[in-house]
RNA sequence: GCCGAUGUGGCUCAGGGGUAGAGCAGCUCACUCGUAAUGAGCAGGUCGUCGGUUCGAAUCCGACCAUCGGCUCCA
């Protein structure tokens, strides 16, 4: 007999040799017919794992987020299965669980179309209905070598050579199909209910593009049907507060032909810009920074120097003046470099906080461009902080609680990674670790929760990145701190030390925002386009009910105006109701309605946007109200559901 | 840049080898109206661009451009 230690604590004596499976049959018929897979001491194995030794079980169902990627990985066999059913002589890559399906990529001569995921979805359930199970077999390297070259799976081969030498080599089969796969799976195909194909996208084997490029189809896949729709759904919702479209509509921005990834601000977008770079203003200058503007084309010598020439050139616009070679700046920090060599400096003046709303431009890939998320040009909120080596942690700490400070303002959720040295980087490998080490010191000292990104750091430095989600929960860096001992050397920046000798000053590269027009569409699709008081581009529109309440609705505004609300009049010959149903499209957060009524007693009827119900008050009491949410930075939370 | 899809009036979309259609928006007129669409009329497109096939192309073919979904890359 043996000691298993359950989920719950308990201990359950069972004879060795008991299947997982077996073990959840003795606890519950329901569990047994619920469970996919099971953690055995932290690992998760197939239900018929026979089980040797005291160990720790829990058995997962679909119920927990382990169980369904083991459901969804056994999706993505399933997928494989029919495409070799329907399309013989495909080539099989890889095919993993994602977060809410699968995806499998395939080389085949046949190119898939959207009738064809159809026709692949129909084979899907007809396998699934089958019941096969999930057969495991452990092979030696030599035997699944012989078994996949035979078979002309040629990315399997590949796979298997990299394994490393004491790898114990698995497959699993179901039915016609097998796979090398390391598993778990779930028992049976008859497990697999409720899934969707999604569609087709090309992707490099192994993620190079040095590589051939296959193709690739996602798929959906949940606990339940039920699950599937409310996913399905909440997609629909998210494509209504995309970015693109909600700028266009609310008329802020727009994107034309003639200048790809180059946006257009426009009136509305511009207010939304102004009040970001003023609130930028105001708390960076509480924070002891100063703000400067450097030029955007700027001469070759000074990108060689900086080394932006041999390491960034592919993502850089050139230009030539006067016979001169010049090119538009990508990042603001050569720039930051000249300024702060235009004088002499003491260590009495470090740490130097020196901000830019630098408008940068880079060549990003034609593929890549995306709203005001992925742009050519775009204005980052920079700043470089130039500091002794004794003011690195205290520094990289005021930024952290900096940005945590802004998104917690717009009500941001984020979550932090620290990328560390790429491969074509400058400087030696002491001083990267040096700067890596200060970056997680600070994230240690912060408590901070974070991922590392191996090889994704700057060509001068580590850094720490801020990322924010999107509609459809893809993350997008924002902020990010970049710890810099390269440009500095190369430079030359030096400061006189308290024993009147040079020095050599630490640099600290960083933005809150990172991009306004990144930022502007994460705030649009945050709160679906229904800004909270203080962002908003019109913050009230008056609605007078007929033409006898111009003038009253005329003083309404200018009482409004005066305190700096920005304020607008539909006097057109329409009905209220009409007025109403568009000023709640137009997502603005107050309307009021101006009548008899409210002519006779100086008040306004006040409704809210996303609300019903209105409050006649004051126009006194209106102000102040109005006055408050916009001085708190009062966010909505109305505005965050649809 | 790579793979696939898409491109018809300001927007959403229908149509499809014989020289273009709807709704919304816009404009005009009437209605002066109490919390999400008043009615009538008018106007608006060389069907992404350039080539080719054809008696004839918006429709078929090709190239290019842009957009969308991915890959790679990034704020």
């Amino acid at each position: 007999m043996i000691n298993v230690t359950l989920k719950d604590g308990s201990i359950k004596q069972i004879p060795a040799g008991t299947t997982v499976l077996e073990l959840a049959s003795s606890i519950s018929q329901g569990l047994a017919r619920a469970a996919v897979a099971a953690k055995i001491n932290g690992e998760i194995k197939d239900l018929n794992t026979k089980l040797e030794e005291d160990a720790e079980v829990e058995i997962l169902t679909l119920d927990s987020e382990e169980g369904l990627a083991v459901m969804r990985h056994s999706t993505a066999h399933l997928l494989a299965q029919a495409v070799k059913n329907l399309f013989p002589g495909t080539i099989l890559g890889i095919g993993p669980a994602i977060a809410n399906g699968f995806y499998y990529d395939f080389d085949s001569e046949h190119v898939f179309t959207p009738e064809d995921l159809e026709k692949l979805e129909a084979e899907m359930k007809r396998l699934a209905k089958e019941d096969y199970k999930f057969e495991r077999q452990e092979l030696t390297r030599e035997q699944a070598l012989d078994y996949f070259q035979q078979k002309g799976e040629k990315y399997k081969v590949e796979l298997i050579n990299d394994l490393p030498g004491e790898a114990r080599i698995s497959i699993y089969t179901q039915g016609n199909f097998t796979d090398l796969c390391a598993g778990p799976h779930v028992p049976s195909t008859k497990m697999l209910k409720a899934f969707k194909l999604q569609s087709i996208a090309g992707a490099y084997w192994r993620g190079s593009e040095k590589n051939k490029m296959l193709q690739r189809i996602y798929g959906l896949a949940f606990a339940k049907k039920s699950d599937l729709d409310d996913y399905l759904n909440k997609l629909e919702e998210a494509k209504k507060r995309d970015h693109r479209k909600l700028g266009m509509e609310l008329d802020l921005f727009s994107l034309h032909d003639e200048g790809p990834g180059f946006p257009f601000f426009h009136p509305k977008g511009m207010v939304l810009r102004n009040i970001l770079e003023d609130f930028w203003r105001e708390e960076h200058l509480k924070r002891g920074y100063v703000e400067i503007k450097t030029p955007i084309i700027l001469s070759r010598s000074l990108w060689e120097q900086s080394g932006h020439w041999d390491h960034y050139k592919d993502n850089m616009y050139f230009t030539k003046i006067d016979d001169q070679d010049f090119a538009v700046k990508p990042m603001n920090c050569p720039g930051g470099m000249i300024m702060y060599k235009s004088k002499l400096r003491s260590y009495r003046d470090l740490p130097i906080r020196c901000g830019e709303l630098g408008l940068v431009h880079r060549h990003e890939l034609s593929g890549v461009l995306h709203g005001l998320l992925r742009v050519r040009s775009f204005t980052q909120d920079d700043a470089h902080i130039f500091m002794l080596p004794s003011q690195i942690n205290e520094e990289i700490i005021g930024v952290i609680d900096l940005i945590d400070y802004f998104y917690k303002v717009f009500g941001f959720e984020y979550h932090v990674e620290l990328s560390t040295r790429p491969e074509n980087s400058m400087g030696s490998d002491e001083d990267w670790e040096m700067a890596t080490n200060a970056l997680k010191e600070a994230l240690e000292t912060k408590g901070l929760e974070y991922k590392v990104n191996p090889g994704d750091g700057a060509f001068y430095g580590p850094k720490i990145d801020f990322h924010v989600k999107d509609c459809l929960d893809r993350t997008w860096q924002c902020g990010t701190i970049q710890l810099d001992f390269q440009m500095p050397e190369k430079f030359d920046l030096t400061y006189i030390g308290e024993d009147g000798e040079k020095h050599r000053p630490v640099m600290i590269h960083r933005v809150v925002y990172g991009s306004l027009e990144r930022f502007i569409a994460l705030l649009i699709e945050h709160y679906a386009g229904a800004f909270p008081v203080w962002l908003s581009p019109v913050q009230v529109r008056i609605l007078p009910i007929s033409d006898r309440h111009n003038e009253f609705a005329n003083i309404v505004e200018t009482v409004l105006k005066e305190e700096k609300v920005r304020v607008e009049i539909d006097q057109r010959r329409e009905k209220i109701n009409y007025k109403i149903r568009e000023a709640q499209t137009a997502k603005i957060p107050f309307a009021l309605v101006v009548g008899d009524k409210e002519m006779e007693t100086d008040s306004v009827s006040v409704r809210r946007y996303g609300e019903q119900e209105t409050a006649v008050m004051n126009l006194n009491d209106f102000v102040s109200l109005i006055k408050t949410e916009i001085i708190t930075k009062k966010i909505n939370d109305k505005g965050l559901v649809q």
